[in-house]
DNA sequence: CTGACCCATAGTAGATTCTTATAGCCAACC
DNA sequence: GGTTGGCTATAAGAATCTACTATGGGTCAG
């Protein structure tokens, strides 16, 4: 069994006959009825059904398609990834970032690229969450970072650390009798009017999803697509909101907004590191994973990003 | 690039001469010579440092190296796959289970086992997560699950659930002055007698972890590495024991425990279930595999493994 | 019943991949 | 300091493998 004996069984999956898969890959009719039987031989196990007007694949047959495409993809990865080992790694690399990932990550990850891969071109795209995981779907970009990745499939990934969600308030505007900043229960928050994003956003959903089987209803008083909007508007004492730190971290650094972990329950999220298999993984692109796990590693460790980071496994 | 290339590549890097490599792969030393020449040519790039006394890899020769290693293991397991594709699934597989996890998963993974594999013959290992890994890593079982996968390499996992660890008291033994069975602090439990394993088990290096970057002190009274012992003995009020609700889950549908919620914070902890991607995956070992998902979510679903699903995001 | 289309088989030409023989190189050793 | 032994590279013929053309048998539609 050799790596060519697979391409041309892909082709003739795909196709469904072996004459039209020949003209595909051009070579002769008779030349991939011979490497099917010779598969066939090899493997004791019959691959195609075949009929008077194509094959279809038998069940065995199924379960080679889908290692042959696997080692196809690994073998073409790896020549273009040894083809590029010897340069410095180069080209474009697209990486669809939620925009509270993209508000902290961002501008440190873009400027750790530049420094150490001076020939990437990173393309940092701040998107909701939908459209990353079809983008990661398509092919369209490289790299994502997802919250949610029940609903992802033919994708592969990473969880980096897992965050919760904060309550934000203006500092004046405060408005429980607990001491400010400290720990607020979800059913709280219902007396309080909210800025939230609209049920578009990834982050709404998972907050409505939590409220919902705890039975608490939120004053969600304003919708507003826009993060800085969102937190210009609390810091304003316009409202109040929920969000990642890491979403918020410029805002609370100057003094004008403070957070407030929400607890019963806690509204925790993973953040995982989504690349889609089926694309070819270039030098670069590995490169830029790389580092991206660094610098993530550097703002949990400063406290920039305020998360558990995967490695460490206290949940306090 | 072929696949045959890639084998011969291995033996040539392993063997570290082109002469020594042929011999081991049965053919003649100018052949590899022409097969690694056609490579560098093919790929653009230096594979190999030739020097009087045999060959070294430059750094491209190590990238292929590696890319080398997957695919030649990828393939012999798409042949071994598919050979046994046509069979009904059998031969042995071994599977390493902590004991709290092997309390609860046992007895029901190897009854459908019987059942939907009869040729299957499951072996179910209950030992400590340490000699779990260490198995996992030298091949002498098929999978394991663990619950800490951070010092964990070459081994490849899915989570597959959150557990919440709780504290455990007898009925007529509560010890704190709520009511019994509402959710305790963490520090509350300093003031109890606790019955723990010894630091060689995997919960107890988790508990210590907790505790001390909590600065919490525990009072241990008695260290005891066998579960059913330290249930019975805090069934009879000889102590208290902090434990995944898995774990004791006889004891309290019989109502010789009860258990509470462990809060500040919640001591929660991920499962693994993993393998080690060189071991060539059988037919069996993969639908074993997937038997165990399908249990687990049953048991999940029916409360009787209490943990969080990881296709339920809801961490309450 | 016939023509069109499918896959399988047979035999051959061509390309590839091995083999043996040998050259060239360096290091260690007498 | 030459010689020997071990290594890789090259060359050319032999063996093998692969793809091709030609053809056969089968099924379905008209």
């Amino acid at each position: 069994m050799d790596i060519k004996q697979l391409r041309y069984f892909i082709a003739i999956a795909e196709e469904g006959s072996l004459s039209a898969a020949a003209q595909r890959v051009n070579v002769a009719q008779p030349s991939l009825s011979q490497h099917v039987l010779s598969l066939e031989r090899d493997l004791e196990v019959k691959l195609l059904e075949r009929s008077p007007r194509g094959v279809t694949l038998t069940q065995s047959g199924e379960i080679l398609l889908s290692h042959a495409r696997e080692i196809t993809r690994a073998m073409e990865n790896a020549v273009e990834l040894v083809r590029q080992s010897g340069a410095e790694p180069a080209g474009d690399v697209s990486f669809g970032l939620p925009s509270s990932v993209s508000m902290v990550l961002s501008v440190p990850l873009a400027e750790t690229v530049r420094l150490e891969l001076p020939k990437v071109r990173l393309t940092a795209i701040e998107a909701m969450s939908g459209f990353i995981k079809t983008w990661l779907e398509d092919q369209s970009i490289d790299l994502g970072m997802l919250y949610d990745v029940s609903s992802v499939r033919h994708l592969s990934y990473t969880q980096l650390m897992t965050e919760e969600l904060h309550f934000f308030s203006a500092p004046d505007a405060w408005p429980f009798r607990i001491r400010a900043g400290t720990a607020v229960r979800l059913a709280d928050l219902a007396g309080v009017e909210l800025v939230l994003p609209s049920p578009h956003h990834g982050l709404r959903n998972m907050i409505d999803r939590f409220t919902r089987t705890h039975g608490v209803t939120l004053n969600v008083a304003t919708e507003m697509d826009a993060l800085a909007q969102i937190k210009t508007m609390v810091a304003r004492g316009s409202g109040y909101t929920i969000l990642a730190p890491a979403a918020a971290y410029d805002f609370v650094e100057r003094g004008e907004l403070i957070m407030a972990p929400i607890i019963e329950p806690r509204l925790i999220r993973p953040v995982y590191l989504v690349r889609n298999p089926a694309k070819p993984v270039t030098r670069a692109s590995q490169e830029v994973e790389r580092i991206t796990l660094e610098v993530i590693h550097d703002l949990v460790r400063r406290g920039i990003w305020q998360a558990m980071d995967q490695s460490d496994e206290d949940s306090g």
